[in-house]
RNA sequence: CGCGGGAUGGAGCAGCUUGGUAGCUCGUCGGGCUCAUAACCCGAAGGUCGUAGGUUCAAAUCCUUCUCCCGCAACCA
């Protein structure tokens, strides 16, 4: 029995087309995904779509189309980069779906009845030309962020979330689990800012718009967008406050939540104190990546600098676009986006280091024994250098990966590419040729070479799916194995460019 | 005094927990090689590790001051 591994990203809000700091956390996730299914364990990768709230329905209205019908098309074009970024997550959920609507309804009245969840009465700041509350640090010189004109107290009756009931259970867990917020500094601000000044009751409905989820029991208030949304996380694999599936029980609760950095108060706070009312377990872990922005900052439609991942795989490809966005960002600080960068990246490690080894060395395995190559075992010193480090390279993989280090992972990979070049470099193959005598230690050459790559390729599945199938097809192989094995046959094929050189124009 | 993170050769980063030759990638310069996508391999130059103090035989690493950058500060997602 394989072990389980349910990994989720957050689901996608449908207010518009996803830039490419939007795409990121799917890569990011679908790399960890893949890595996990390569390891052996049984994945379940989540992700989808939150589509209710108020923005949409603006959103909608401005578009002349119901709200259903804008979050149609716009899911519809999220799950569509997914799959150009070749994701390999197992659902895409949505929470329009009728199922999702029907469990929330009932998870909502259990928490009512529990007692958690009370008729209240919300007091803000409201700009009534504008429609909506604010907080106090939102405001601009006192007045409302958008129009600038004056708020007013304004009151409204509202269903609360007793979030202060869970709290010391909360701070309890976060203690005996040093891991469950990720990276530290995330934690320190959940606990510093929200955990020790103590927790408010969580306002959980809004009846100032209509386009969400009805408390079945008083339809005039909607189902507040967070509980709606968090929820997704098990309405989707067969919870039930009446009795959940089975799969529920196998996969709950869920080992990984990746989610951006802007939403760890939801994922942190909120989402287990209402776990906790439904006397269901934690997360394992929730990680809140950084940002991939532009060196100009944030991307925005209004700064004009936004750029699309699809448009970037059209031009590049799109394991050059995995590459960068997996490689360069760092485990805790936001990277940054320039196209100069992507192309620096393609041609100095996607070409020259990765690229350019296969290719010299299948060529030199068609030139010189026809593509046909076996383990000589004309054995130097020199070799066993190499080979040592392509058999370390799984745990220093493993090490790397879990800590999420994503970048760093890869780094190892690349590692072992660059003995591999510098291998060819030591044991000079074209020098071999040249003497009859010396032909089986040059088959021996090669063999190390091939095998090597060969379990790079497999490593490199994860980040880049289709390269790493690329290369094992130009190798001939279906051995997917870590091992560096001493009598495999090779029958190469004829090698072709893996990544193309991007001329810079100067 | 709200809380937290950061400041390391031209660029981007690692090292700091468990003080003791400052490491990696790119760039620059020089050399080697020719199997390969003008790719690959070797070598060199370049750093008072933000500032000022302290602890210590010894500090990028521990403590304190200050400066600058960034994140968070709840009912928007």
């Amino acid at each position: 029995m394989k072990e389980k591994y349910y990994i989720s990203t957050a689901i996608a809000y449908t207010s518009g087309k996803p830039h490419i700091g939007n795409t990121y956390e799917i890569v990011l996730a679908d790399a960890i995904a893949r890595y996990k299914r390569l390891k052996g364990y049984d994945v379940y990768f989540q992700t989808g779509t939150d589509e209710h709230g108020e923005k949409i329905e603006l959103k909608a209205k401005e578009a002349g189309l119901t709200p259903k019908e804008f979050v149609d098309n716009v899911s519809g074009v999220i799950k569509n980069i997914w799959d150009i970024m070749n994701t390999s997550y197992d659902k895409f959920v949505r929470t329009t779906d009728e199922q999702h609507e029907k469990i929330v309804q009932k998870i909502f009245k259990k928490m009512y009845d529990k007692g958690d969840i009370y008729l209240g009465e919300y007091q803000g700041l409201y700009c009534t030309p504008c429609e909506s509350f604010w907080t106090e640090s939102q405001l601009v010189d006192g007045k409302c962020p958008d129009c600038g004109r004056d708020v007013e107290l304004k009151k409204e009756e509202a269903y609360f979330f007793k979030l202060s009931k869970y709290q010391d259970k909360l701070i309890e867990y976060i203690e005996s689990h040093p891991h469950f917020i990720e990276p530290e500094s995330r934690k320190n601000e959940m606990v510093n800012n929200f955990l020790k000044p103590g927790l408010q009751d969580l306002c959980v409905s809004r009846t100032s718009f209509d386009w969400g989820i009805p408390v079945d029991f008083d339809p005039k208030h909607i189902v507040y967008v967070w509980l709606d949304a968090l929820t997704n996380y098990i309405t989707n694999i067969g919870y039930d406050p009446d009795g959940s599936s089975e799969e529920f029980n196998r996969l709950w609760p869920a080992d990984l939540h990746l989610i951006g950095k802007d939403i760890i108060r939801f994922h942190t706070l909120y989402w287990p104190c209402f776990l906790m009312s439904l006397d269901l377990p934690l997360p394992k872990q929730v990680f809140g990546h950084p940002w991939l922005i532009m060196s100009d900052g944030k991307m925005s439609k209004s700064r004009g600098n936004v750029i699309y991942a699809d448009d970037l795989v059209n031009e590049f490809g799109v394991d050059a676009v995995r590459y960068y966005m997996l490689h360069e960002i760092p485990f805790s600080n936001d990277g940054v986006f320039t196209r100069d960068l992507l192309i620096e990246r393609i041609n100095g490690d996607l070409v020259n280091i990765l690229g350019n080894l296969v290719n010299r060395t299948i060529s030199m395995g068609q030139k010189y024994f026809e593509g046909h190559i076996e383990n000589k075992k004309v054995k130097e010193e020199i070799d066993q250098e190499l080979i040592t480090k392509v058999q370390a390279l799984e745990a220093k993989v493993e090490e790397k990966m879990d800590h999420l280090e994503i970048g760093a992972a890869i780094d190892e990979i690349f590692e072992v590419l660059r003995r591999c070049n510098k291998y060819i470099d030591e044991t000079t193959p074209w020098l071999l040729a040249k003497e009859e005598e010396k032909k089986n230690r040059l088959e021996t050459v090669l063999y190390n070479l091939v095998e090597s790559i060969r379990i790079c390729a497999v490593f490199l599945f994860p980040y880049l799916p289709q390269t790493s199938e690329r290369i094992l097809n130009q190798l001939n192989t279906e051995d997917k194995t870590f091992a560096f094995h001493e009598n495999s046959i090779y029958d190469l094929n004829t090698p072709e460019i893996l990544f193309q050189r991007i001329d810079v124009e100067k």
